[in-house]
DNA sequence: AAAGCCAAAGAGACCGGTCTCTTTTCATTT
DNA sequence: AAATGAAAAGAGACCGGTCTCTTTGGCTTT
């Protein structure tokens, strides 16, 4: 009586229309709400689809409607709060307009990142967001788009792949932080990325494939010149990739006499651990060293010093995306949407004057 | 000559079959690596397939396969540190294991929770990993359980629920923290949750629906009755849901004349904001308040002072509910599995005696 | 009352794969 | 050389929806 009902083996639309004793193509027509129904055996077949704890099989709709009802997003590390909230900024604008987000890593790895994007197409997802590992090598986001499957970049863009692409104004930022550092008598600045190059050497801003990061630089090299310091291209340091390189890096750097008076770190897992190298090695800041990081993390209004940083509109990057990607995908056209979000400099209390 | 192939609609079995000159049969068998074929046909299939640029199509795949190859699953709230490192565990798993992961935000509530599941459903998952909102309220998983569907519990149980559930031993963290501040000297100490209940207000461990919130909070208490501490049920304060409310509430508690010694925060969210308010109301850690925060968050070795924390292996919980899933996927049968993960308590500086 | 029209319902092809069942091919056996 | 049997290839149904095309039925129109 009370019994649970057995149905272990999915019920169709073929089942509901026999029990309401219908066609299927009116129990579909009510099911998938299209077409046009009398009120009566909509009723009949709703009534029975409830008695038979119908489900709609949704893979079985996209296969004929060719939409899925699925976005797929490609990012560098998930557990990166950058990414985490720039991917809830995503999923909330995907979820209001209908869509799920089907999510890969790429560890910022090329090869993962083309089988990521592989397994999307063959998943059949309606659009793509992605944050490109290396902007030099998209030819895999370049047939995605041939294929017709409306792309999406964020915080990352190509000058090659002509899609709607939302980053941060990453060269204004650097250099604004780079200008204020060398006003205060800064000479010897350090900037510390975790992207990396081949022989783990820095030679030139173009070698720098992540587009984020390479404006940055770009923008901190420019910013130096006008100021008439040579070689600072010497004080890029890449391959800051994990905790633990970048505690080796910045403790190698901060331990020599010529160490620099101020670092400029390309992220708040670098800015964190370069915070900690100094409480080990007895420098103070901003006395010895002074400090600026790129993401406000929550942490860094809480240290001594509070840290100053370069705010960006993470949650704003990722939601935008997905805006511009929704649009394409209720049939927007028109040419690609290149949005450059502001970012704003946090002043707090991790830098000071160079000591002469 | 060398122009691109101007496929914009998708290319199945049918056409490479046609272009290899075989029937859709073999062509398949070749596409979809199964059954007996001769090596001179595999060879012109494949030729055919990467001339016509062939995708498979995992849908239709899915749709005869009955398997989809995505799992489903349901956290709180992405953005916080806790679940992002926890997806990251299932991600690496999943992917290891050839699955895809579909992503979905509850926001803690249970309705978004129950759309969630019946997405996911429709989409035909796998398998699914939940981190139920309310463990009192988990019809929607236990239907789901019933449709066959493979199902694993991240950080928060359910008794009433038969399936496979990885948790962390929060009940004695809980009672460890306690009793060591306790031998401190503490009496007023305060519990901060950002669990909630409908009127707000603390009465009975009973009234906290998150699994693994409440068997801290028993353990709390517990440990402050064995101290033979009465009432200490009025020191919980649950509803510090947002950093604003989270904030409003630690500064009202902090202010009053009887304001407790020391603080245990539910989460590292709620510890920072514990913290911040400190400073606003130049309360000195751990002289005036000592505080101790679940969740060994990146910042917390890096204030001043370093904060007491409950390392919970965040990362292995999203790992080792995705492998339980994994083994279901595969076949696996037997009674559910039900584990617990040891947590530990990094004792850094930010608890001291009570002053009298 | 016959013609005309439109809403409602039914029949069946189709999407792109998989898979069972049948037929063909070809090497081996006696 | 005919019989045997396994491997290779083909034919076509099927998964669970959507959707086009056709048929049915009730109501208006003159």
């Amino acid at each position: 009586m009370d019994q649970s009902p057995p149905r272990n083996t999915s019920v169709t639309v073929a089942d509901v229309a026999h029990k309401a004793g219908v066609s299927k193509a009116t129990a579909a027509r009510v099911l998938g709400g299209y077409g046009t129904v009398s009120d009566r055996v909509r009723e009949a077949v709703t009534a029975a689809a409830r008695a038979l704890d119908y489900r709609p099989n949704e893979l079985a709709r996209s296969m004929t409607t060719g939409r899925s009802g699925t976005i797929g997003v490609v990012v560098g590390d998930i557990e990166n709060p950058f990414f985490s909230l720039a991917v809830r900024g995503i999923t909330d604008v995907a979820r209001q307009a209908g869509f799920t987000v089907i999510l890969i890593n790429s560890g910022e790895d090329v090869p993962a990142e083309k089988a990521a994007i592989r397994t999307l197409l063959a998943k059949r997802v309606d659009g793509l967001i992605v944050s490109p590992a290396k902007e030099s090598d998209v030819e895999h986001l370049r047939e995605a788009i041939r294929s017709g499957l409306p792309l999406a970049l964020l915080d990352r863009g190509s000058d090659t792949l002509d899609v709607d692409t939302v980053i941060a104004d990453d060269r204004h930022a650097a250099e604004g932080v780079t200008r204020r550092l060398i006003a205060l008598g800064h000479r010897r600045i350090a900037y510390l990325t975790a992207c990396d190059t081949p022989d783990h050497r820095f030679r030139t801003a173009a070698d720098i494939n992540t587009g984020s990061v390479r404006r940055r630089i770009e923008g901190f090299l420019g910013v130096c010149r006008e100021a008439n310091l040579d070689g600072m291209e010497d004080w890029v340091h890449v391959g800051a990739v994990t905790p633990e390189h970048t505690h080796r890096m910045a403790a190698a750097m901060l331990r020599t006499p010529q160490r620099p008076t101020a670092i400029i770190a390309s992220d708040s897992l670098i800015g964190l651990e370069v915070f900690k190298v100094c409480r080990e090695l007895d420098l103070g800041i901003p006395g010895d060293l002074s400090l600026v990081s790129f993401h406000d993390a929550d942490w860094t209004s809480v240290t001594t010093p509070p840290v100053t940083v370069v705010r960006q509109p993470v949650y704003g990057l990722g939601e935008t995306a997905a805006k511009l990607l929704v649009e394409r995908l209720n049939g927007k056209a028109g040419a690609a949407n290149r949005i450059v979000l502001r970012t704003e400099v946090v002043d707090r209390a991790s830098i000071a004057d160079a000591r002469v």
